[in-house]
DNA sequence: TCCTTTTGTTAACTTCGGTTAACATTATAT
DNA sequence: ATATAATGTTAACCGAAGTTAACAAAAGGA
């Protein structure tokens, strides 16, 4: 378990490579309003944790590992997201700004309940939906995200 | 603004004095399994922040601005408590945890939204309810809980 | 090539929220 | 009334997460 500040960082990561490959110190601490001295700090942590590869002047790369708990992260984020723009209709960058604090605070369990939920009460699966956090990316918000 | 940390001893402090009357601490340091020396730290801060009065070695009283936040924090937890026990169906001491970890991160708004669409959800009020966090203390919210 | 700019690293420091240990004060029991 | 127990305070410390400033390395242009 790394703490949410790390998860931050990673998610960070994470979304930059897909975005635009490579990436660099400089990126994430523009991304992040930080300075490149705490991103530097953070990557050495994630290092540690095996969540990324880097050597020293090197470039970033994602593990196995990192790259399950950043998908992690996201999908976290996700269900929550929907569940306050969609459930609640909350404005969509007030959503963005609640579910960005609240996602990592919820349990698996808490967050399997939600997005079970939220599916139901749009009616994007049925009501038997077999979502587990821990198991794959949920098709349903994957998708509802793909269609705008 | 406080931080977190220092809600949390406003709250523990108002529930305590509530129940128990006068209040010490080491009754605090007991219940937020904490020691008596970050008690004495966050009782000082929230000093300075006039939500409570204390003096070396006397004892503590919550002024009206420090109950008035307390209550806030407290109301924050129930809103978010009966949605996730309630709505989600989520076992009550899971959704007791989970709700201590979110409240914080909430907006008035986004608590707001949450406690209407759990009213509306469980017929507990009409659809027009006019609640507001910043007004009063939830009717329904109150009622249910104390209705078991 | 080599000089300059960009990028990355490190050291020293800050704040926050906690700790332990030593000490001060207050309360209690005999 | 006083010894002891309980309670409260303070000092010195820790780790996390950030900062700035100085320095090191890499990249790019003349």
């Amino acid at each position: 378990m790394i703490s949410n500040s790390l998860e931050e960082y990673l998610k960070t990561i994470y979304v930059l490579k897909i975005q635009n490959g490579n990436i660099r110190v400089t990126d994430i601490a523009e991304k992040m309003y930080c300075s490149k001295a705490s991103v530097n700090k953070a990557i050495n942590h994630l290092k540690e944790n095996k969540l990324i590869n880097y050597e020293t002047y090197g470039t970033i790369e994602i593990t196995e590992e990192g790259e399950d708990y950043a998908k992690k992260i996201l999908e976290a984020y996700d269900i929550v997201y929907v569940f306050l723009k969609d459930v609640l209709n909350i404005e969509a960058e007030e959503a963005n700004i609640e579910a960005e604090k609240i996602k990592q605070n919820l349990s698996d369990t808490t967050l399997n309940t939600l997005a079970k939920y939220t599916h139901r009460v749009l009616g994007l699966s049925n009501l038997e939906c077999d979502y587990d956090i821990n198991k794959e990316r949920c098709r349903t918000c994957v998708r509802r995200k793909n269609n705008g």
